[in-house]
RNA sequence: GGACGAUUAGCUCAGUUGGUUAGAGCGCCACGUUGACAUCGUGGAGGUCGUUGGUUCGAGUCCAAUAUCGUCCACCA
């Protein structure tokens, strides 16, 4: 034997051998075919990466997401594709600022006010390369076949090039706009926060309901322009503050009084009889004399709530905004009364200065001194406070940059209904279509420091006196200068030379608030020169940055090196990583340089992709939105498949997350289980409907019993709390994502039961490997050339450089010679039944196998694999050949067939389980360098790169696997009356089998199989056998077993048995008969079905017949 | 409020276009350490497929309603 094979796989050795062994041979690369390069290129197939926040480390989910991907892209490796997984992490712009921002605060007690932009952003960049290395040493560990070489993060030089071009691109293209938005404005932290960073909380407030009279015709009615003109509504004691006591009222309810100082109307509903009359005529805001239309909105107002009046405050509320973006032209600008700050501004007139809440009750006070005031009750208010400052958050009106979203979105949605785009499973479509549908437009700026600044320098100006007073007539100016070249003209004064369009693009519009022009210039990346020049100028830069969606969608081709077309993306150095996960710092402008070459074979080779990966939530922040960018970028879409698959739940339903604190860090896991173990259990989960639940228990360090996870662990609290044992009583410190258990500590460590299934059949298949090697060396002689051969082989390095496959393969003619009496060519039909059967039954999952991960059905793969490992590869396979393998003539055609189905299985298990399988391959290599059927071949390097199993159709006979399954029914029924009677394993018992001659040749050929498997000695077997007397009997309807067991077996125990037999029988018979009788089944089923009911009760009948002779006979004794 | 999914054995889940007696893993019970594997082997117990209707010769599977849970989206003067 050349190494003892240890009876327990220990995954950590194997993959801390097979990971630098591939990433050594340059396995995971991917790279174009070389130009000029003769034969034929191997097609490519690409996978991008779902780029990980770089806010923390990864938890299960990203285990699931990366396993998946890693099975996809080796096992199309193995078919023969250059397969590119691309890698890297994401900045997620909200997410990291605010943990930074969070950790600052905590510890030092500072905001990044008092720090400033740039030492913020340089804290951000260390928190970034800190988790950037833990994520990417994670997916590593995992076994991800990424090409490490080519890893991006979404603020690197290559993709922040992708993002100034885009972004330039698409503000030439006139599909960039500046307007208003609501946002959640965090008061304390003055900052906006995305919807998602704001959760609900019932608080104690009041709900006042106020009314506004009605102006009568003529009555101080002004244009309706005017509304919001400052001026009129300057001076409020210049109108009557006392409505005649005769003027009609309109009544409306509010849980914010102080918004009525930013009332533009009062909506309601179109049909609502009570107020219909009044639509289209106005009312005062007794607050500021302030006159505003009443309007008709079908989907504001509610004729069943309340007044069914509602007032509407487009600059704080987001319904209203809605309202108003409807009826704009009836209601005039929206009015914003917040500072920053919280406290009111100009716009609320004498509370001026006051904070929101202070004056919310002087305006009540004032209300009800003009006699405004009608009521107040208290009520429960859902109010939003930001998870961040735990602070009320105001729906703000501020300004925003967009991307017009109707022709981008449309192509997105023809590229899905065409079919360029596919869904797994089908119906995740349909929230994609329906999102990109509503046709949004993208806001893309955010009031943040951490992302790409939004690439515009903008110069504010006056116009001349009475230049923006009509602001339609100075909007068509703008756009006549936008439209033509007379924008260069401006540019040209800027810059003092002409500049190209393709360098920089101007426009000029209309600030609405402040009636100045804005000159907005945007620039096209690597023109560092002229953004000095703008700012010398008096231009000033965005000071927002853009969504980090925006970067993110550009992820498939910017990693590719768009928009370069003439060189191929940088590359990280390569060989020289041993020491790092880390990735090259990109901050630097001269990091990195182009890889030389005529054009980007990398972008034009890999691009478009083949599937993207990923969870179902966001379909439509990040899938939508890179179809979009690729169709508009690429003219192409990203990706032909979408593959959704589930999301890791923790044992309370609660999906993982870094937020929620349950997360499990797969390494705990890993280290646990074993890669493979997790993997394969992890594979195991992803089907198309239910999203996975894992259970999460602690492993006492004392006595080792499991302690189930309560949500209460999860929970944050304060120094290190302790887990309590129920069963030994003693307490430990447990790990969770909130803080690190001390040194030194016993610590009760994470434990998912449901991957000790990955665990236990890495280890099963270990051991039939290890039997099968272990029988596989035994008939070599140890004739002195053998063993000098094998020192030879032991003295060569193993194979780890490319270069060595020529001696490698040297080697295995070597050793093929010692397997001489092997290396014939043998036909498949000389073989054995069991042969033929296991080498049919592997047929047929492999092409399963693979028809199954063409539609990413990886749990049915991984279940199709496991049975066939484990119910028919060890338990009856290997049991079966055992005798033949103790059999020096019968040895080799055993051997031939075991190492062709071990070789197969390993090839089709790689993309699972990786190490194990490389494991295996490297120690059968060195057993039986070349293997197969009917001819021997030598066996690839490696497994990571050996061929995907196919072709092997000849080998599948389903007559074949019937005529083994009824040998198998036979072995389990005599099993079965072995357990019955609690024969003792030690006993061989006697068997006669009454059977068709064909049946009984085929029991002839497996005799010995047969007699070893079932504990008996076969005396009698065809269609005369009688049963003997007083012997149990078992009948499988096409034969009949009878054992003689007289003093072994209680005879009156086996009638009772026998006759519960025939009973049951007897209902099924019935059934059957019945069904049979009924007319309309018979005329109406198809009668294939009724033949089939036919036969089955034919079946039962004879099943009966044998069982009632038995139970005569052993009436009779 | 809208969309989608789920509900099958004690637990976690499969169940392909409707067709004989609904499956697996874990757990449970009995027996077993025979030369790959106790992370194992052999046998066994355990389910009126959430509920109610309907279509059909036939429904876990198709349709309708309903309940519960989950996810996404919208909304809550």
């Amino acid at each position: 034997m050349p190494t003892e094979i240890p009876k327990q796989y220990d995954p950590a050795a194997a993959e801390a051998k097979w990971l630098p062994f591939w990433e050594e041979r340059g396995d995971f690369n991917a790279d174009p075919p070389p130009a000029g390069g003769a034969g034929p290129s191997k097609p490519p197939h690409v996978i991008m990466i779902p780029l990980p926040n770089v806010t923390g480390a990864l938890h299960m989910g990203h285990a699931l997401n990366g396993t998946l991907q890693d099975l996809l892209t080796r096992w199309r490796r193995m078919q023969g594709y250059e397969a590119l997984w691309m890698p890297g992490t994401d900045h997620a712009g909200i997410g990291t600022q605010a943990m930074v921002e969070k950790r600052m605060l905590e510890a030092e007690g500072l905001t990044r006010h008092d720090i400033g932009r740039e030492a913020l952003i340089e804290r951000i960049w260390k928190w970034k390369d800190v988790y950037e290395t833990r994520i990417l040493s994670q997916l590593k560990r995992l076994g991800a076949s990424c090409d490490w070489r080519r890893v991006r993060f979404t603020l690197d030089e290559v993709c922040s090039r992708a993002v100034r071009q885009t972004f330039f691109k698409m503000f030439q293209d006139g599909l960039i706009f500046r307007g208003k938005r609501l946002v959640n404005w965090d008061c304390f932290l003055q900052t906006a926060v995305a919807d998602d960073e704001v959760s609900e909380e019932e608080t104690d407030g009041h709900f006042w309901t106020f009314n506004y009279p009605v102006v009568e015709e003529g009555q101080g009615l002004r244009a309706e322009g005017q509304a919001t003109d400052k001026a009129s509504s300057s001076d409020p004691l210049a109108l009557s503050p006392q409505p005649s006591a005769t003027a009609q009222r309109i009544s409306f309810s509010t849980t914010r009084p102080e918004t009525m100082l930013g009332d533009t109307a009062v909506c309601v509903h179109p049909t609502d009889e009570r107020y219909m009359h009044l639509i289209g005529k106005h009312v005062r805001i007794p607050l500021n004399g302030r006159v505003i239309p009443i309007v008709a909105d079908a989907l504001l107002a509610d004729k069943t709530l309340g007044t069914g009046c509602v007032k509407v405050t487009p600059a704080h509320d987001p319904n209203d905004y809605a309202c108003w973006t409807r009826n704009k032209e009836q209601m005039g600008e929206p009015i914003n009364i917040l500072n920053p700050d919280g406290t009111l501004n100009e716009n609320a007139g004498p509370w001026q200065g006051q904070d929101r809440l202070v004056a919310r009750d002087a305006v009540v006070a004032e209300m009800e001194r003009l006699g405004h005031f009608e009521k107040v009750e208290d009520r429960k208010i859902p109010l939003k406070h930001s998870d961040r400052s735990k602070t009320p958050v105001e729906p703000y009106l501020s300004e925003q940059w967009f991307v017009k979203m109707d022709t981008l979105a449309q192509n997105a949605i023809d590229a899905a209904n065409d079919g360029r785009v596919t869904f797994y499973p089908e119906r995740y479509k349909q929230s994609y279509l329906s999102w990109l549908g509503e046709k949004r437009d993208w806001c893309i700026s955010r009031q943040l420091w951490w992302g790409h600044r939004i690439p515009i320098w903008s110069l504010s100006e006056q116009g001349q006196e009475g230049y923006f007073e009509n602001v339609e007539a100075s909007q068509q100016v703008f756009d006549e200068i936008n439209s033509t070249d007379r924008g260069l003209d401006l540019m040209s004064q800027v810059f003092g030379e002409v500049v190209s369009r393709d360098v920089a693009t101007v426009r000029i519009s209309l600030d609405e608030t402040t009636r100045q022009q804005v000159i907005s210039i945007c620039l096209a990346p690597g023109n560092e020169d002229r953004e000095k020049q703008l700012v010398e100028f008096g231009f000033t830069q965005e000071e927002d940055v853009l969504d980090t969606w925006f970067s993110s969608a550009l992820w498939p081709h910017a990693t590719l090196g768009w928009p370069d077309t003439e060189h191929n993306p940088p590359l990280a150095g390569q060989g020289a990583r041993a020491e790092g996960q880390g990735t090259v710092k990109n901050s630097g402008p001269s990091a990195l340089s182009p890889q030389p070459s005529a054009k980007n074979e990398v972008l034009s080779y890999f691009y478009p992709g083949n599937v993207l990966v990923t969870s179902r939530d966001i379909i439509t922040l990040w899938v939508a939105r890179m179809v979009l960018t690729g169709l508009y970028n690429m003219g192409d879409v990203p990706f032909k498949h979408v593959c959704i698959h589930p999301k890791i739940q923790d044992g309370f339903g609660q999906t993982m997350s870094k937020s929620k604190g349950n997360g499990v860090d797969p390494i705990e896991l890993i280290e646990k289980y074993g890669c493979d173990g997790m993997r394969f259990t992890i594979a195991s989960f992803a089907g198309e409907t239910q999203d996975v639940r894992l259970p999460v228990g602690y492993e006492c360090p004392h006595c080792q019993a499991v302690i189930p996870q309560e949500p209460h662990h999860l929970k944050f609290k304060p120094g290190k709390p302790k887990i309590k044992c129920a069963k030994c009583k003693k307490e430990s410190q447990y790990a969770t994502p909130n803080y690190t258990p001390d040194e030194g500590e016993l610590v009760a460590r994470i434990t998912i039961e449901r991957f000790e299934y990955g665990r236990n059949f890495c280890n099963k298949l270990w051991n039939a490997a290890r039997f099968a090697m272990l029988n596989l060396g035994e008939s070599r002689d140890e004739s002195g050339e053998t063993r000098a051969r094998e020192e030879a082989l032991a003295a060569s390095p193993p194979s780890l450089a490319l270069d060595s496959r020529l001696s490698s393969l040297d080697s295995s003619l070597a050793l093929d010679s010692r397997l001489s009496s092997l290396d014939s060519s043998l036909a498949l039909d000389s073989l054995a039944i069991e042969d033929r059967w296991i080498l049919s039954r592997l047929a047929t999952v492999t092409q399963e196998v693979t028809s199954l991960l063409d539609i990413y059905k990886f749990d049915a793969a991984t279940r199709s694999l496991r049975d066939f490992v484990w119910n028919e590869f060890c338990d009856w396979y290997l049991e079966m050949i055992k005798p033949r393998l103790r059999d020096e003539a019968r040895k080799p055609a055993a051997q031939r067939v075991l190492v062709t189905v071990l070789d197969t299985t390993l090839r089709l298990l790689h993309p699972f389980t990786p190490f194990i399988t490389e494991e295996l391959w490297q120690r059968l290599k060195e057993i039986a360098p070349s293997r197969g059927l009917p001819t021997p071949t030598p066996a690839a390097d490696a497994v990571i790169i050996a061929p995907w199993p196919s072709g092997l159709e000849a080998w599948r006979d389903t007559a074949l696997e019937a005529r083994f399954q009824r040998l198998q029914d036979l072995i389990v029924a005599v099993r079965n009356v072995r357990g019955t009677y609690n024969i003792s394993p030690a006993l061989t018992v006697t068997i006669s089998v009454r059977c068709s001659s064909a049946s009984a040749a085929d029991l002839e050929q497996v005799r010995s199989q047969f007699e070893s498997l079932a504990k008996a000695t076969l005396t009698a077997r065809g269609p005369d056998v009688a049963r003997p007397k007083a012997s149990v009997s078992f009948s499988l309807g096409d034969s009949d077993g009878f054992l003689p067991l007289e003093g072994l077996v209680d005879l009156a125990a086996e009638r009772q048995r026998q006759q519960k037999e025939a009973d049951k029988l007897r209902g099924f018979i019935a059934g059957t008969e019945k069904k049979l009788g009924t007319s309309s089944f018979v005329d109406r089923a198809p009668p294939e079905v009724v033949a089939d009911v036919r036969l089955t009760l034919t079946n039962q009948q004879k099943q009966l017949a044998s069982i009632e002779e038995i139970i005569a006979q052993l009436g009779e004794g």
